[in-house]
Parts: structure tokens; C-alpha cells; sequence
DNA sequence: TTTTTCGGACGGACTAGTCAGTCAGGAGAT
DNA sequence: ATCTCCTGACTGACTAGTCCGTCCGAAAAA
């Protein structure tokens, strides 16, 4: 991993910038400044301001959407499953509290060109949730229910959990968050 | 109703700009003019955009928090109140879709010095969720789990519902969701 | 009733500041 | 000498907020 290329302090300084005030107030000269480069080089390395912060997203969401990928492939139930893609947010999170940050405050947003291809992901996402889902019920794991309607239902708890270890700073989600989340949705619908 | 005041027609106008392009995409003059109104009255009406943005937003946050008090009283079990909450807040976003995108998109977010406001505000909402878990506990309707986590919980799932509702189009969220709600909630705790 | 005066709401040109993005020149490597 | 990469002063576009002349309607004066 190399340190010192100037892509990847550029993307450093952007990650801690744009978690600690959002793209809008988060101006190209300061990421530069804290990345000790010159401007001109933050625009040689990513053409725009957009797609710097575009870049840091998909970073991050790729990365969600892998080791879910993962999680999907190596478990042994649609109920162990879940609770893994929990755990691995919360676990995402405490390595890179700042990614989280950006994704959860602005990667629903509205961002110029990159709307239509992060929304894209964002399905991709749900998709995955919604598969171990049909999963559960094909199992006979869970009820026969909406599996789409669960997916955005269990998404909404990540975010609100992660949402809230944000801005109240929680220390630890895995021990407050994953047996009652368990408990909720897979004891209401077994 | 005096829809021909400026400020009425102001606000209008802004919560429709605001809840297409958001707060820092949409410029004062573009409100103006969609309001048939100078900039000048604008800013004699509002002080400056940030109170623009931060009246209608606590326009609706008050209705919320009104209704949810009123939900609250009303209400014969805890399970009930909750089930209700839910449902009134699809309510408001058919009546009003606009307003339920801007609290939806922005409400949660660092929008200057109304920052501090609006959190206690979403606070106060939570506490108001809190309470009903803390009631249903106490009636013996849901086991003895953290209320606060669970209204975090909860709250997230509200987001969630409505968030797909803003960007795909859902048109009927009280038949998707009330039940399936309810089920995985009160279900999984009771 | 008609005219004049007056207060203050309104409009929009203007100011002052910000910031994304550029480019001409510099520094270092080969 | 040439090439590559970097730099930061600069430009142009944009916008929040101001400010003063205009306009309208009410009410006093005639």
C-alpha cells in the first residue's frame, strides 16, 4: 500500500473532510492543504470534485457489497446471514468510522451524475438482503412475506443503528444491536 | 388561508425547490422567482435562508411530533400507539410528499445552526417511540428489551418505508408495510 | 368626492465573497 | 535537453445578502 502516491492521500484528506462537513462545505483547496498537494494536483488525479467524492463512495459501498457477497456464500442459514451483514456494518464501521459517515449522511443523496449509479448500488445492496430473504423462506426459515419489502425494512435498521452510533457515539452496536435486532426479525417472522 | 401573503407563497415555493434540488442546490432567487416575489421579500420575511429552510422544516417536524402526542393519548396499547405512529406518518406523505422528502433527505443532516434544534427535535420524537416500548413493557405486551435501542430501531424502519416510497414511487405504503411491520415488531418482542 | 400625504411592503440591481476548475511555469528525474 | 509531474495564482461563474427607489393603499385634508 503506497503511502505517499498522491491518490492516496488525496483520497485520505477527501475521507476525513467530507465525513467532518459534507460535500457542499467541503471546499478542493482544503483537501489539497491537508494533503499536503497542490490543487492543480487533486484535479490531475480525479477530474473533478464529483468524482473524487464519487470514488470514495463506491470505495466504500463496494466494499459493503463484497463482503456481503461473501457472507451470502459461506453461511450456513438466511437467519445466520443477516445477522452477519449487521455485524460486518458495525464491524466496517469501527475500522473507518468516516466512510460510514459519508455514506450513511450523504450516499442517499442526491450527488449530480453519480445519482443514477450509487442508486444503482444501493439496489444492488438490497438485492443481496433480499435474496437471503427468499432464502429464509425457501429454507422455511421464515414466513412466506414480501422478501422486498423485508430487504428495505432491514436496511433501514443498518442505517438507523449506524445512524445513531454517529451522531451519539455508541461504542459498541454489535453488543446493544445484534441480539435484538435477531430477536425482532427472526423471532416475528420464523 | 390567505394563499396570496408572500410568505405563504414563499414557503411553497421553497418546499417545492428544496425537496427537488436540496438545501445547497437551490438558490434564493430560484424561490423568488417561482414565488412571483423579489428576492428583496425573501429575505424580509426570512431573515436569511437558512430560516427559510429551517421553518418548514420544523413546520413538519411539529406536526409529527403533535400527531405521535396525540397517537399517544388516544391509544389503547402500546402496540396500538406504535402501529398508529407508523401509519400516520404515511398519512403525511401523501399529503404531503414534499415536506416528508425534505425531512427524509435533509432533516437528519448538519444544516448549519439549526443543527443543534433539529437533533433535539429528532430526540424528542424518539423519546416520544421510547415511551411506547417503555409502556408495552410495563403492560407485559412486549419483553423487557432496551427501549431506547428499540425506538432507534423503529425509527430507522419509519426512514426506511418512506425513503422507498420517495424513490421508487410506492404508491401504497400503509398496505405494504403496516402489517409486515407489525408482525416482524410486535411478534418477534412480545 | 377628489386630492395629497405618508408608511412601509416590495423589487431587483448591486456588492462582496466564495470556490470549482485552469494553465503557465517550475522542479526533479532521466 | 527533454519529459513528467506538480503547483498555486488566477479566472469566471455563481450566489447570499443588502439597499434604496418605487409603488400601493389607507387615511387625512380640501
Amino acid at each position: 500500500m503506497e503511502t505517499n502516491n498522491p491518490s492516496d492521500k488525496i483520497l485520505q484528506a477527501a475521507q476525513e473532510e467530507f465525513a467532518k462537513k459534507g460535500f457542499h462545505d467541503t471546499a478542493v483547496s482544503e483537501i489539497a492543504d491537508k494533503a499536503n498537494v497542490g490543487k492543480g494536483t487533486v484535479y490531475r488525479h480525479f477530474g473533478n470534485k464529483e468524482t473524487l467524492f464519487g470514488t470514495l463512495l463506491k470505495r466504500g459501498i463496494h466494499r459493503i457489497l463484497d463482503q456481503t457477497e461473501n457472507i451470502a456464500e459461506n453461511s450456513d442459514s438466511a437467519s445466520q446471514a443477516l445477522e452477519q451483514i449487521l455485524e460486518m456494518h458495525f464491524q466496517i464501521f469501527e475500522e473507518s468510522k468516516e466512510l460510514v459517515e459519508i455514506i450513511v449522511n450523504e450516499g442517499k443523496h442526491r450527488i449530480g451524475t453519480m445519482r443514477e449509479e450509487l442508486l444503482s448500488e444501493d439496489l444492488k445492496h438490497r438485492q443481496q438482503i433480499e435474496d437471503q430473504f427468499i432464502r429464509g423462506i425457501n429454507r422455511g426459515e421464515f414466513e412466506d412475506l414480501d422478501p422486498e419489502k423485508m430487504a428495505i425494512v432491514f436496511q433501514g435498521v443498518i442505517w438507523a443503528t449506524l445512524r445513531s452510533a454517529i451522531l451519539y457515539g455508541e461504542m459498541n452496536l454489535r453488543r446493544d444491536y445484534s441480539g435484538l435486532v435477531s430477536k425482532i426479525f427472526f423471532k416475528g417472522i420464523e
